[in-house]
DNA sequence: TTGTACGCGTTATCAT
DNA sequence: ATGATAACGCGTACAA
């Protein structure tokens, strides 16, 4: 790899070569300023001959304060972040206004006790995406580098721009509807509290120690309408997790069974409502589900769900946009984004006895 | 954000306020060399009230001539890059290598338009990633910057650390299979062929022109044992694909319709079970399906596919571990995997007229 | 149009 | 244990 004998040529060797200064071969290779064609042709030539692969990106990072990458800082082991369609359905969007605009994702899983050192990465700003539990340690130390900060549904944090989703509004929205189909006995699956996705019923104090903004912000919005709704939260948005949570709420006594449950995912419901047909349960008939998301279930469950959309690739561009007024040196405005009912065939009325 | 008034505390600045020299001062944040307790004490009290965030990434990179960035490149918009589980699976792979150790993967999508100039990307070695098309010109570039390459499942390249997968051979094995159970009439439903994603009957000419290797070589394996086997080729890895590929196939005279179809990935092979679920064959008493990959459907099907399996988590961590091996100056060796044909309940004998 | 001079923020080497 | 000096490779005023 590296030939101590064959060093790797640099702007001022190709200058050399090619007899000009390396402020002039500079300027042929950033475009910025006038050079002479012959200049240009010469200064190219040299370039060739040595093999030159343009200006060394790091170099020209510190020189110009900028080195073309966006963090994206995730809580979730690297294959697991993008496990979740609206993850992705958020990095297409991020794509569209960072990676289109030839800026590179730099994807930083981050845990309290994880190899990668935030202080110590080069980028020009971060995203928090789904960063809650330690969060406010991540955007000190990132604060303190300057770098713009943009967050996607996290608890508000001074000096970081809010990419914002009415979690907990659109929860209630869904809630209701259950309730003017007449239910009564309603449960919840939530994604998992915490950085230690314990597949456990909820309970007071293991929703005090929550550390997941977005989960509890949706059970917020469904005691808003059932304020004694129990449940379960999954150790992950999947639909093994929904299943093994939807085990969990309907293998019991009829008279003890909910009869609608309210998942804080699609893919979760999806699950649900297969441990429901596993367990000869009805849906809707007998049990009303509601999902969260809004993604394409591609034929996981033929059911068509009842859920709430949210808009997952608007989020990811508006992060994308926010990031680069940020570095424009201007000051992005925080975005909140609704979510939508939309009406499947997971929903009815509950049985009546 | 930028303060013109207070502009961001550096190493010696912070030096100067601790009245130690520059160089000192970096002993205490890099760790390497000795530093009486009490300087280091002055040295970080000053850091601290400066609000210094640690030596500057950017000039550390260029000093020390590593950035701790793997680029991560793909043919791929971002988001369907990870749409595919079998890219995620690898990925788990490269987190624990790679990510796990410090490094940070920095993922390009790169197209030949496409906004990214692979050679201005601070990174320290690139991991192609199902890059086949102009692969060689991506990897000319990178070359030139004397970057350590590897390469997933591409055509060997000189220089560039392959990891390989035994596309052709298992491919064969599958279709033997096949043979074996009595079929004679059999059809491919490949992935896409080209960065186009053209959705069209296979043909000569298609093939031809093809640049996608995996593709290809899987094609090649099947086609050593049924010679003339026609086929499809898909837009993406994906159920919605195989779909569509399925009734273009299925959707025909039964006399015409082949009495088994070789999938390129499990995802492909579950789209065209169900469209044989739609036209009301029976799988696979009317008609066998094969995959590849090995991937969990997670009821995507509630068929038990008979597929090839790939260690693709294992190709991750063997790329992971091949950047780390170049990157401590050592030569990595190139590895090939080899997948498993894993019987299920998708592979019978053909109907009998 | 081209060259000169300097600095971006760090770290490695060698003295002291 | 600490400090002076010199790069790392480049971009950009400014002068010529």
């Amino acid at each position: 790899m590296s030939d101590p004998a064959n060093p790797r040529p640099t702007l001022a060797g190709v200058a050399a070569r090619a007899g000009v200064s390396a402020s002039t071969a500079s300027l042929v290779f950033s475009g910025a300023g006038p050079v002479a064609e012959a200049t240009r042709t010469r200064v190219l030539e040299a370039a060739a001959a040595l093999g030159y692969a343009g200006p060394d990106p790091t170099a020209r990072s510190l020189r110009r304060g900028r080195t073309g990458v966006i963090g994206v800082v995730t809580e979730d082991r690297l294959g697991d972040a993008f496990r979740d369609p609206i993850n992705l359905a958020l990095l297409d969007g991020l794509g569209e206004e960072l990676a289109d605009e030839g800026f590179g994702l730099l994807v930083l899983p981050w845990a309290p006790d994880s190899g990668v050192d935030l202080s110590a990465v080069p980028m020009d700003a971060a995203i928090l995406l789904g960063c809650s539990a330690d969060l406010a340690h991540s955007v000190e130390v990132l604060q303190r580098r300057r770098l713009p900060l943009v967050a996607i549904e996290a608890p508000p944090l001074a000096g970081v721009v809010a990419i914002d989703l009415d979690n907990a509004d659109a929860t209630r929205r869904g809630a209701e509807l259950l309730r003017e189909l007449g239910h009564r006995r309603v449960a919840l699956v939530t994604l998992p509290l915490d950085l230690g996705r314990t597949r456990a019923p909820l309970t007071p104090a293991r929703e005090q120690e929550a550390t997941a903004f977005t989960a509890m912000e949706r059970i917020r919005g469904a005691r808003a309408v059932f304020p004694d709704a129990g449940g379960v939260s999954a150790g992950g948005s999947t639909v093994a997790e929904g299943y093994l949570a939807g085990r969990a709420l309907l293998d019991v006594p009829p008279a003890d069974r909910p009869t609608a449950i309210v998942a804080q995912s699609d893919l979760l419901a999806a699950g649900v409502i297969r441990a429901a047909e596993e367990l000869g349960i009805a849906v809707p008939a007998e049990l009303s589900v509601l999902g969260f998301d809004g993604v394409r279930l591609d034929g996981i469950t033929p059911y068509a769900l009842t859920t709430l959309v949210q808009p997952a690739v608007e989020k990811g561009r508006a992060a994308g946009r926010a990031v680069r007024e940020a570095l424009a040196g201007r000051t992005p405005v925080p975005v909140s984004f609704a979510s939508e009912l939309r009406a499947g065939t997971t929903a009815a009325p509950p049985p009546t006895f």
